[in-house]
DNA sequence: TGACAATAATAACACTGTAAAGTAGATTGG
DNA sequence: CCAATCTACTTTACAGTGTTATTATTGTCA
């Protein structure tokens, strides 16, 4: 309505509003710390809202303010190792031009996220993988820069490279996923149960995955 | 004490002790068999025993007189699920003789299990893993015939046979089983994440998979 | 200053698993 | 047959959980 320059009492309540604003994220990204940390400590199963509360002072009820409810808060937490996931897969992928050892590469990075970060894996695509999708949507990387897209883009170029057999790339990364991930879940879950399982053994096992692979693959 | 020829008194009483012990054990299965039921509808996080008391007309704590916790009366769940996924893979194993086609064979079963007992395959393979080994123990098992030793005894004469190169037997065991569980527990979880990931969609890619191993472990 | 919005805390509800104590009825020994 | 015992079960209670509605405090704005 009123079009003339903005008055002084206009400008400090902008800036008053905007400095509420960042305090409200601060405090958001502080329970946001403290659910991280809980996660990490207690997992999936024994996160608990009241105890995330508790341990940065505030009433439970409080963090339904910065956040729409539990499952919010640990989207939240789920949401952070997805960026980290897709940015491991990011550099495996930009640090290695080769079509052929690009695949390599990001099977690798692959099972280094999952055995750093076993919580989070387990969290992200075991327990609640219907996250994957609102993560992606929410970081508007659907496009061409979430982990999937990586993935795809590797089988493409290295089909374009003649370094695998042609085929429908989306076929061929799912399998190329699944067989990762199956290693990866297996892994976090299967300590004393598998004989032979220990981190070094998986590793050595990621590596005759990927030679098989390439075998398997090749034109 | 008493080497005389047991009394009538004292036959009645052990046919009485039978009989109670054989109630028992009836309301034990009744209880098991709700728990069941109200796994297949409800699922791991929402099972509730409660809920699953009120269901057969018995109070929450009635149960603890059949199963000592919660956790217990799961197992017990999830232990019908190995005894089925066993069998499963024990057929397969039995009705293909010929060692390459019985690794095929065991992959198909395998897939069928998971996508038609999705809660089971999940709780057994994903959120329970640790359930596998007091499984097989429960069931005096260990020796040769639990599921990993079915598929490990197929891989070892598919060596011996030279279906596929030779090497060691529990690694190639491993790297299998996770290409076959990265699978399922793919489509158990990514419906609607992954491109192209309905039902024919995975059983094609099961078809993919299994000729890009036989391909890739060849002699 | 008074109306108002934001932030936080209290109280309460409906659940959960689980332990201790109590109770009606069948079983048993004399 | 009767009192003692034992068994199967319930009642009660506790310490948790996520979540909502209500209230109190605070700082901002006209």
């Amino acid at each position: 309505m009123n079009e003339t320059a903005p008055t002084r009492q206009a400008r400090i309540k902008q800036k008053s509003a905007a400095r509420r604003e960042r305090s409200k994220q601060e405090t958001r990204q502080a329970i946001l710390e403290a659910a991280i940390q809980m996660f990490q400590r207690e997992g999936y199963e024994g996160f608990s809202l009241r105890q995330v509360a508790e341990n940065i002072g505030y009433t439970p009820t409080t963090i339904y303010l910065y956040f729409k409810d539990k499952d919010d808060l640990l989207f939240a937490v789920c949401s952070q190792g997805f960026t980290e996931f897709t940015q491991a897969l990011q550099h495996a992928y930009d640090t290695h031009p080769d079509p052929g050892e690009r695949l390599n590469a990001l099977a690798w990075a692959y099972l280094e996220f999952g055995l750093s970060h076993p919580l989070h894996y387990q969290m992200m695509f075991m327990q609640r993988s219907e996250w994957v999708l609102r993560a992606s949507d929410s970081k508007n990387e659907v496009q061409n820069s979430n982990s999937y897209t990586i993935q795809l883009n590797a089988v493409v170029e290295a089909m374009k490279a003649g370094v695998i057999r042609l085929g429908d790339p989306v076929e061929t990364t799912n399998l190329l996923w699944s067989g990762i991930h199956g290693i990866v879940s297996l892994a976090l879950n299967m300590k004393g149960v598998i004989p032979k399982w220990d981190e070094t053994e998986v590793r050595q096992l990621v590596g005759q995955y990927t030679e098989m692979m390439a075998r398997g693959l090749r034109p």
